[in-house]
DNA sequence: ACTTAGTCTGCAAGCGCTTGCAGAAAGCTG
DNA sequence: CAGCTTTCTGCAAGCGCTTGCAGACTAAGT
């Protein structure tokens, strides 16, 4: 590998001048930087970034902490943070969680050994361990859908209770009455619970009466939103619609529905939520709230980018505003 | 942040030594690694990783090269490189091309500058200016279902072609003989062309002849196979089965086939090819030909770690073999 | 002609760690 | 106890780059 050094040697000059030229330091005479130039090209000079990184205290790269790299979710929202972190120079490490709290410690302290310039976290709860060692980063960190900011950790994230609202009251105007709810896991403060509570709202909104034999809990995999809209086909009045708090659950919900003899949408109506790939695969395809989930990314990344560059974030946190994606599981197109 | 000097300073000895317990080295007397064990846990010291690398050569990150992380087939990979990557002590940057050319080669540099110790590069076809690229790489780089062996580039891969066969060759037992086939891009001499070849090597087999008027192409996109569905549909005697060349394309059909009042699998059986997640989503859930997603990852980076460790291969090609996995969608169990 | 400001380059130290070499101390052997 | 090996620690150089400082040289202002 050829060396600041050996091209200095090469050309007679100190390699401080060299390192000047290179980086467009604005002191440096046009033909010597030319010169410089022309060697670094004829022989093959790449910078090392580490030698850099060590001396400038920037490694321009960004941690990514994650539960499940195989999840469209999150997928996707890499997608986004790799795309604007690209953009900017930065590269991206890949730390998969697999929901191990060990491991997000673990890959926390790691990132620091790394000297990464910023860390984006979207993995699990936010435990007071997690959030200790949160805190204890010597750079930037943001979370994605976490409740980071009642601890003071910039946060991009949607507003679950009103996006939830937002299906129910859709549900709601398409001349539903009896409508059932598969919920995500209700410990879940984030995603599970204000969901359910955004269905509740908008029933009482509408002066329907919340009826918990038509509302199950199940933990956003598909399997669970089966085995919940089994349970609540069994009540009576049947429901005329289910809600699921995600896409998988509801295409459970489907696929149960199905079995069981009723057509979707004809006999119920089934909306979910996120619009991962998944929504758009099944038949019929999935109404659902769209999470910006590229955005969700880019998002993310561009606070982390402004806090990189020691600004202040006017807000501590990002609200994302959803769509609502009418597709063919609810029949009418609403109002 | 403290550093080794601090620690040395405190304890009245030298950075070496401090270094030198820190590491394990033998030549260190038991009472003063402890005490440098100790007082590094007390100074909350964290080794700097890029120092270290930048003094061994060895900076234990990979970097990965990858068409699309948001799409299943390569996130589900990704995750198997994760795992076996981690376990080794390797962190993994992660290089989203979006199959730009331009990007592939440019990540490509970039990675050689972060001096990474090896590269799995999962992206695009292998044009000689990316094999050249590839090949000036000072580490070690392993392709993933890419024609690198041809150019001495090592490979973990699946046979497409026997796959395909097998594909075909279970409709044919299930009593089809007029099997439409939906085939990816024909340019693409890795996976596009081979499955159509084990198609029709399958055909001949049994002595069924071939007609272009039910095979169509698509460019493994969802959409494509329904329009290629729809052409397949219109030639006379009608198919009693399809194979399409990944799930995508096989929901397509799927959905074309249930446009077309025909029934999954009593008129028309369905047979896709990858078990991406989208597989059991999908209803009927797609029988199809499972390739070992995270297994492509997991020997991927397995062969990368012999490889850096300066092992040299037994052999260059590691061939993966796939499952039927036998779903719905074609009825029947087979054989 | 003389200061002053501006442009260009080199020197040297430093980023935080590793490692070969050498010397000191301790343990063996005969 | 001389001589040898083994164990332990320090010294110093080095990984490849950046950057403050200072000196040299040029251009300009009075």
């Amino acid at each position: 590998m050829t060396t600041m050094k050996d091209i200095a040697k090469v050309l007679g000059l100190n390699e401080s001048t060299v390192s000047r030229a290179l980086n467009n330091h604005p002191y440096v005479r046009p033909e010597t930087r030319e010169k410089v130039m022309e060697a670094a090209r004829r022989m093959n000079y790449r910078p090392n970034t580490l030698a850099r990184s060590l001396a400038t205290s920037r490694s321009y790269v960004v941690g990514l902490v994650i539960s499940n790299i195989a999840n469209l979710f999150f997928a996707e929202v890499t997608k986004g943070i790799e795309e604007v972190a690209d953009a900017h120079g930065y590269s991206v490490i890949l730390c998969d969680t697999g929901r191990n709290p060990a491991k997000e410690l673990k890959y926390l302290d790691l990132l620091a050994r790394r000297q990464v310039d910023g860390i984006i976290f979207m993995s699990g709860r936010l435990p007071a361990h997690v959030v200790a060692a949160i805190k204890q980063q010597s750079c930037p960190v943001v979370t994605i859908s976490r409740d980071g900011t009642r601890h003071g950790i910039p946060t991009v994230r949607i507003n679950n209770r009103a996006e939830a609202a937002k299906a129910t009251r859709y549900l709601i105007n398409l001349g539903h009455r009896r409508i059932g709810f598969i919920s995500g896991q209700l410990d879940d403060a984030e995603s599970g619970l204000p969901r359910l509570e955004g269905y509740r709202a908008a029933l009482e909104e509408s002066g329907i009466e919340f009826d918990p034999a038509i509302v199950q809990e199940g933990d956003f995999r598909m399997e669970s939103g089966m085995r919940a809209c089994a349970r609540i086909m069994q009540a009576a009045p049947r429901p005329t619609a289910i809600f699921a708090a995600n896409d998988e659950m509801a295409i459970g919900a489907m696929k149960t529905l199905s079995q069981l003899g009723f057509k979707v949408p004809a006999d119920v109506a089934v909306i979910g939520f996120d619009d991962t790939a998944f929504a758009t695969v099944v038949t019929p395809p999935l109404t659902t709230i769209a999470q910006p989930l590229r955005m969700l990314g880019t998002s993310a990344m561009e606070m982390l980018l402004k806090l990189m560059a020691g600004q202040r974030l006017a807000e501590i946190e990002t609200v994302l505003e959803c769509q609502l994606v009418v597709r063919a599981s609810c029949g009418g197109t609403g109002l």
